[in-house]
DNA sequence: ACATGTGAACTGCTTCACAGCG
DNA sequence: CGCTGTGAAGCAGTTCACATGT
């Protein structure tokens, strides 16, 4: 059974992404069997949440035992809807979007890049292992074809609400912004942020507001 | 006043950083002055919570008119602790390291990148934009006299735990890592991370679970 | 009149603690 | 006996609604 019991929330998600990396790595080193208690350890959070958090799904442990490592990867991919591939489009091929081309994870996961768009001539044309650069002009047409499902959107900050309607408008349903502007799109388009400098922006407050080992003792 | 009058939560300070992005954006428009309700619209939240996030750290707005743009937007760079500059080291100088240190905004927003190191010999005494890329086994040397606060770990998923030991030994109380691992750290280091491939899964998860637009009507 | 600032109500996530089962 | 699975309790973050101030 992988059909939840009730409303999953968006961290139980994250967590589930986790585990599974954490599972990947069990058992590549061999492991069979790993207890809530472990997997929390090393996915950064508690026993009790990892249990609540796969119980949504069903049952998937033994009692006295723990979870059996191959078994519970597979749950987990068939939870996230990793037991199949997914087609991408990089949209921009500047720096990050050639860093993410280059992840290995993304391919291992079921990410596939079917497609690559750019407004530089210059680059438009070339192969980048196998996927040819259109330009962007030709964006509806590119994820049309290529059947995308998912969009990458690596472009200025300036540019990026504009692409994102013109993906929306071919039926994109999910989107992955690495501009820091906050997309408006319609209520059935899921959008997740990768915000670099909200995360230095957050390490500088924490930084502020604790001040080195004290120095008032 | 910028002392927050209660414990701050981990959205706010990530929320407040998005309120900056769009005050500087009114900003460069010359648009005086902005309501919570604007705020939120363009930040992607609601009016309530703009207020609320803003009241912990005191009263900016004026009733009837709502807050003045540049100056809310210099009292949330003095929360965040942007008003100062910090010094950025960067730990991996591959793909994820050379997209991160073109990236604009850090500059902009006072992270200034004064020290990269890499493994790979090759790349090892080339400048990066004034920036001499060093190797990887003076690590500690380099953090040390480049004075490093903030330490950027975009390096492989097996080596970061040790990379980020490593960088915790020389006393740098801030991390942000792009491996999709979990860090163990002591409890006053803080440890932010940018995991695409978990944002990615998330989409997965979403797409499988809201069919688009139900078929069963 | 209008938009802020905020206590109070609400919602939902996390933690606790133990019953259930291998 | 050990560890999972889970209702119940606790807590934190969000939303509501209005008093406050200009």
């Amino acid at each position: 059974m992988t059909e939840p019991s009730r409303k999953v929330s968006e961290s139980t998600v994250r967590r589930l992404s986790l585990y599974l990396w954490v599972l990947e790595e069990l058992g590549e080193a061999e492991v069979a069997t790993v207890s809530s208690e472990e997997l929390a350890h090393q996915g950064g959070t508690t026993a009790a949440q990892v249990r609540k958090d796969l119980s949504i799904f069903g049952s998937f442990g033994k009692r006295g035992l723990g979870y059996s490592v191959p078994l519970l990867s597979r749950e987990i991919r068939k939870i996230l809807g990793l037991s199949r591939t997914w087609r991408v489009a990089l949209v921009g091929a500047g720096r990050i979007g050639a860093a993410l081309f280059e992840y290995p994870n993304f391919r291992d996961r079921g990410f596939e890049i079917v497609a690559v768009v750019d407004t530089d001539a210059r680059k438009v044309g070339r192969l980048w292992d196998g996927v040819r650069i259109r330009h962007a002009s030709e964006l509806e047409d590119v994820l049309r074809e290529s059947e995308v499902e998912i969009a990458i959107l690596a472009v200025p900050g300036r540019a990026v609400q504009e692409v994102a309607e013109r993906v929306v408008s071919v039926g994109v349903k999910a989107l992955l912004n690495f501009a820091p502007v906050q997309l408006r799109v319609p209520e059935d388009v899921v959008v997740n942020h990768v915000n670099m400098a909200v995360e230095l922006e957050a390490l500088s407050y924490a930084l502020m507001n604790h001040p080195r080992e004290d120095s008032s003792a």
